[in-house]
DNA sequence: TCCTCTAGCTTGGAC
DNA sequence: GTCCAAGGTAGAGGA
């Protein structure tokens, strides 16, 4: 860890040139080397990521310490030219027990797949993570038309609850394609934190994957995320996909009630 | 910029959790914190960004040395109990002169819009960055069917440089459409480093708006990157749309022959 | 402000 | 290895 006055050159994706300041140089255990300022973001002014190999070349010119040059195994280079070393301290921090997460889109999708009332009445999962040639399918639910009339009195749904137009789901006439099961139809949903257009375009990708399988056309698509961007709605509305938005805390609040009452 | 043996929780956009272990914390000038292991990337294990509040609530109890509250206007909180202090400096270093930066997308692009014969015979630079509803077009490059067929001599392109099939721009039959400007086609290029689906998705809303314009269709699309991932080049193909792979060196050279000509 | 797109993205997982 | 998708993406730039 070492505080310098320093100018810093790197050549390889790009070419990048820091002119001479005082900056915080932090060398990893690794090698891996961080240039910051005290100042922006957490990311690094520059920068050179594990694996690589960081060589200090004392200089006797005067006027510069010393320089630094960091290479990895693709060519990459950084190059740091120290004029001045304010600070030169040393720690051995050892291994990090590491970061542990919660809350992201997996946790969702699973509070969603217990949570299919949801999505319309008389949808039941399939499963999570349903499988296509593209990718994995958040969410695949399953209707049965027979199923969801004679379910939706008895699926004690609080009227309130779900945000999208239940009505429309259970009572459009789609005709039954030949070959698929008789009286069912499939809804795929895709799940982001924040949805854009690429959302859509995901799950559009989705659908006409899955509308070319008999057993399991028509596939309908909605789109469920804690936020949708307005180009996003309208480009899944215009695709004829439902927009869903989740509250994460309500979810969540619900599926601990739940939890509570077994 | 404190090395200590501390414990970590975040929570706002997820919550995350650090055991207790020896890290290095680093406060900004701006408040921003940042706790970084012994390894890894140049990604800090948590953070806070500004603009943000650090408050320090030092800590009677027993084998707790300080408590580090960072939140931000936004409800987010990062709370670091610090459980052993084993150095504090503290250094100013001022404000960072800057990075510059060189070699990015828009130089590909700059380098395109001046070699636009590497997307065909009779190509010519409308603009770059055209601007359309949905965002900017990389370059839009316009053909006058005509001009084409009489300039194609004339160009003193070097046979082996387009890496696309010219002879297939030049010799479509499309028809004119009523209302366009009669003779001229219109070509859409995006550009990336590295191409993914989502660069095909991208170029394809752009094609989709730039052909409803009568003054611009027939618009035909060209993805040029330094390399186009395999299902990327099959989408595109399956959209009609060309694939360019770019050489930078060997763009940069020519450019750098220009110079040395004129 | 929101929304878009780029990024030396980084990182993890599947194949 | 290559490719795809997610990220507390961050950050710049334009409407």
């Amino acid at each position: 860890m070492v505080i310098a006055r320093c100018e810093v050159d790197y050549s390889g994706r790009l070419d990048a040139h820091l002119p001479p300041a005082t900056r915080l140089l932090l060398v990893k255990a690794d090698g891996s080397v961080l240039v910051h300022s005290d100042g922006g973001s957490y990311k690094p002014l520059n920068w050179m990521s594990p694996p690589c190999l960081l060589t200090e070349t004392p200089v006797a010119t005067d006027g510069i310490a010393a320089e630094w040059r960091v290479e990895n195994n693709a060519g990459e280079l950084l190059r740091i030219t120290l004029l001045e070393i304010l600070s030169d301290t040393s720690v051995d921090l050892g291994t990090d027990p590491g970061l542990t997460k919660d809350g992201v889109e997996l946790h969702l999708q699973r509070l969603l797949a217990e949570q299919t009332d949801r999505l319309g009445l008389g949808w039941r999962l399939v499963r999570r993570e349903y499988p296509t040639a593209i990718g994995p399918v958040d969410i695949l639910c399953r209707q049965s038309a027979a199923l969801a009339v004679d379910a939706a009195p008895d699926e004690g749904v609080p009227a309130a609850r779900p945000t999208v137009d239940d009505l429309d789901h259970v009572a459009d006439a789609v005709p039954e394609p030949e070959g698929g099961a008789p009286g069912a139809r499939h809804l795929a949903v895709e799940i982001k934190r924040r949805a854009t257009i690429d959302a859509v375009e995901q799950l559009t990708r989705y659908l006409d994957l899955l509308n070319r399988d008999p057993f399991l056309r028509p596939v309908r698509g909605t789109l469920a995320a804690q936020s949708i961007t307005p180009q996003a709605r309208t480009l899944a509305e215009d695709r004829g996909i439902r927009c869903l938005v989740l509250d994460y805390d309500e979810m969540r609040g619900i599926d601990n009630a739940d939890e509570r009452l077994f």
